[in-house]
DNA sequence: CCCATAATGTTCTAGTTGGTACATTTTTCT
DNA sequence: AGAAAAATGTACCAACTAGAACATTATGGG
């Protein structure tokens, strides 16, 4: 692989590729990474030790340090990525169907399977949040990272609400955190309810009914007029 | 406070309740598992240490020991606390009213309040869950503490939907599953939402906002008939 | 009032962990 | 080929941490 000589995808600012990959600094910061995510994923920031991730790596521990300086440093690169990961993802999304709700529909279900893929990513962000985001608010790249999809999910409720298709609606951020709650937790409380309910996640069963579960909630907050003899205001 | 010399709520054996506090256990291990549970949750189980925990509360560090043995035990010890809390209070939803959406609505707005004054026991479930529930999965009393709940849910649901309330239904393990999904999440993923997004969550608009937001999706899932023209099977 | 025991304080240690100093090999450029 | 630079390996340390050893005080029954 790589054996063209091409430049790599990474930082590398090197005019030729070294063919001979006895050192290989692109793969050697690929490897570290992807140790890392696991590894930070499943045990948390203070959980994970340098050395744990160096085990696991095919270079030392002095190549994490040379490569990414630091502890945090290592954290926040990881964390970049994933983030990066999901958001690209996001672009393939289809929101321009005829029938909006078919876009909504494509909308849950990439949000559903994406969580449900990738359980490393899902922990990241919690390691995140138990940590009150100081990674996530300290770069400006994770932060600027979100506008595209948030837009195109406000475009499609308002076509489906002008043309009928929903009978209520709602703004973009909430629809998207809505959808983003109930596949994340799926995901992220997975170990916990599966044991307590004594049922298995993770299987294709419950799955697929978990997946038609959130898109009955969704697509039935954007339908429903329960107006009629119930009013939904708190008292 | 407890100077009747009557018998204390903590597991203290002893006939009588001592009167002056120089010396109390009971005091003494309330004070260790609150401190602990707010540590634990910032910190994670890695994360905090015993020295931490000791020098926020008002006895040594040898107490812990004393009292809870190990880092493992008295972090179960919390975990216990923990759960029994929410069992607890859960006892006290109204799921018998005349209109089972207005049983619903209080289930809906208890659980959306529980865990959003609780942001720890949040995290703390959030670590359980990073640590694949290790510990709840260890844990008989935890896992047996749930099926009260389950059981009024359902039968909410059979009274809504046979006397035509509900246009739908599901399982109760489904529905307690999106409440409580939409509700965690609220309050677990707060930190990276908030930072992302430039909103403040905590405040009591967009609080307010995100609890309709929550109820509409809860009771439109039961309601709506949405079978004319779009099929929700997945293709 | 005295003593067994419960409750608490102080000090130390063995093992870990993030990070560094120093040495060595590999690659690139001329 | 040979020198400079990049990439990697090895050995080590200072700080921290769970837990234990040892010492002391408070309590309540007789």
């Amino acid at each position: 692989m790589n054996d063209q000589g091409m430049a790599t995808q990474g930082g590398s600012k090197r005019k030729y590729v070294r063919l001979k990959a006895t050192n290989d600094p692109d793969e050697t910061r690929a490897d570290i990474l992807a140790v890392a995510q696991e590894q930070f994923a499943r045990h948390g920031y203070a959980g994970t030790t340098i050395d744990s991730i160096a085990a696991k790596t095919k270079r030392s521990k002095r190549m994490i340090y040379y490569y990414f300086s630091s502890k945090p440093k290592l954290y926040k690169a990881v964390l970049e990525n994933a983030y990066r990961g999901i958001r690209v993802a996001e672009e393939s999304i289809r929101l321009d169907e005829d029938d909006p709700r078919q876009s909504i529909k494509n909308l849950v279900e990439f949000c559903f399977d994406y969580h449900f893929e990738r359980p490393s990513f899902v922990k990241m962000v919690m390691g995140e949040n138990l940590n009150d985001a100081r990674f996530v608010s300290a770069s400006d790249e994770i932060k600027n990272l979100h506008f595209p999809l948030t837009q195109r999910i406000e475009k499609c409720l308002r076509k489906g609400y002008e043309n009928g298709y929903f009978g209520r609606t709602c703004t973009a951020v909430e629809m998207h955190m809505t959808i983003t709650a109930l596949s994340f937790f799926n995901v992220s409380n997975q170990a916990t309810f599966s044991a307590i309910f004594d049922i298995d996640m993770k299987s294709p069963a419950v799955c697929r009914a978990r997946k038609q579960e959130i898109l009955l909630a969704v697509l039935g907050r954007l339908d429903t007029k329960l107006d009629d003899g119930f009013s939904t205001e708190y008292r």
